[in-house]
DNA sequence: AATGAATGAGGTTTCATTCAT
DNA sequence: GATGAATGAAACCTCATTCAT
């Protein structure tokens, strides 16, 4: 066996498939210690209750995006290269790990935990990673000045989690045998440039 | 009091107001018997299952925004304007209920009745009628032709919810003290644009 | 059925009899509600927790002994026949339930409830009461002042509890087949008078 | 380190402190070994279960007790002698270590070992002595005759224990700032002749 | 229509005990 | 001797749902 997966990762794991296949109310610890193959019992060795395991996957998977982030804003790239970076590694996640991602935007909000500042936090430190790299387009002349930073943040990841959700729940895909990549780069087009044709839009 | 509240309404209304603060899992049907100052018992006269009562807000809402793209599509105007609407009105309504918008986007989703055919047929109808437009706006030369109408069905919907999510979670609003009105066109601006200043991108 | 016999005391008299039998720790909910010949949810409809059910017993019994403590307050005699009075109704109450006597002694000061400052002042009224008498008795100089009243009012408590306990707890009475009548004379008698012969004992 | 205190010693005394803290019931293994700082599995290796825990520390107390008594009764003294030492010696026991106490009165009755033969057996020796004592001062004109012996040993018992029972419970002594040694020979007093003024009761 | 007592399936969690290391 | 991961029985409590009144 692989010496560097643990036990609390194989719990961890586990516990993105069961929630991700039934949804964190309607999954027991059974479930997950049957996926896991051990007792329910030995669960609550490396978890304290149901509900920290699923704010384990959510901190533990949110602190990796975040330390994507940082990595992508030291390599060199304009701001745009930044958050399409940011784009193509959301899909590349979702593609390797889709019911983590499903838990992530099914699970975690459903849950009084997450509402609390100390994760709060963490989850907005997201937006604001975002935010700064769209400030930092807007100072170099390559985002419109006009958006509130956080507002196009939330728009640029509405925009990509709506099409994620896509691909995560729809197992044949659905955008007429679109290719992956094809996709993320409509998609980056698409919430770049919008999709209207009037260029005259934005010099109004 | 006003005849044609029914009290099934009011335990639609006490449903909605309960989900949205404790959620649906963590909603007892005597919480909600409390809200509508019914004993639980009642409940049961107008609602088989507790889980019927969140498909019924589920179905309602929905049939209601239905109903109104298809008021919209009547209209005369571009498809542009009819999509400009769909933001104003959901902008609208989740001023007036933003409860009811919390539930659908929280709750809603978490149970099993919501992805069996029945609704999920009418979920998809929203996003149909809406690629419906975009397909017009692409015929009449407004949107561009190589997105997939459901492609960008999706990120317009995702976008505009993501806006609104703040919206309704966030009692100040963030956004730099922007009014709603303002937040609405910027929102309709980026959406529609983008945000990026190379306007030759759409050319390549 | 007697209809001033409620559900609520059902459950209470199977729980000192299951308590009694069993402990409190080793009854479950369910031998409770078996006793009472109800399911084990309906207890939860009377009572919050298995805790309360013992705090309950608890506080109803102790409220019984304080008010007959001020019934033979109110009754004329001397303080010595107050406290015989007391003794003499401590054993009637075992004779008629002592299930409840066991559950009061053994299992009540086995919660950490027990200890909180609302019910150790209810169980200190019973001493402060039977201190009073012994006061008034030495005022009236029927008692010996040298003795610190409440230091008293312990030692005729545990004298009569220790019999109590006996008569509690095993079936065929111990002390050479003596009626209940002689043994409460003679505990009376023993406990006023203690056994020694030396009749100068207190003019040291 | 002495080395006559073994780590079996060292498991009941952290097993004594941990009863008395919280109550057999509310006591985990773990508590017992981490107040040992062992390791809870090696607390297995010394004592077959948790209850046999409780039943040692019993029955290692009482044939102490029972000890102390073959002692007393060896040395010159008339019968009231011996049972002012025994209450001298309770109390000291006490002083010393009342963890000890209170795990005898409050948690040894609380399991159902207690009640095997075995057990109540020795149990019933402490207070067959006591009889003993009682019996001999009866033939010796100190003790009244017409109490039964075991009658009397109970009371004695029960005078002591409810005196000493306040001294282990309530850290700071309650009968009016008296010393310890004042409370020990004020309770002999009372035991032994009563608190009645009226020197003709016993020759009723 | 309305109430709320009653049911009972079912879940999370605890923890004594075992045993491989 | 010593550790602590692992097991699994068992208990409290919840609450959707039913139904007599």
């Amino acid at each position: 066996m692989n010496p560097k997966i643990t036990k609390r990762d194989i719990i961890i794991n586990a516990a993105i498939r069961t929630f991700s296949r039934k949804g964190y109310y309607n999954s027991r610890i059974s479930d997950i210690a049957e996926d896991a193959k051990i007792s329910h019992g030995l669960v609550y060795h490396y978890f304290s209750s149901k509900e920290q395991i699923l704010i384990t996957i959510f901190r533990d998977s949110f602190e990796e995006v975040l330390e994507e982030m940082s990595r992508i804003d030291k390599k060199k790239g304009t701001a745009l290269d930044k958050l399409k970076a940011v784009i193509t590694y959301t899909f590349k996640v979702v593609e390797h790990n889709r019911d983590l991602y499903k838990v992530r935007i099914m699970d975690v909000p459903c849950i009084q935990k997450f509402y609390e500042p100390e994760n709060q936090l963490l989850y907005n430190r997201y937006f604001a990673r975002l935010a700064d790299f769209i400030k930092e387009g807007q100072q170099k002349g390559l985002i419109i000045k006009k958006g509130a930073p956080l507002l196009i943040s939330h728009i640029f990841h509405g925009s990509v989690d709506a099409v994620i959700r896509q691909f995560a729940y729809n197992k044949e895909f659905i955008y007429e045998n679109m290719s992956l990549d094809l996709i993320i780069s409509q998609t980056i087009d698409l919430v770049f440039s919008g999709f209207i044709l009037d260029t005259d839009f934005h010099g109004n």
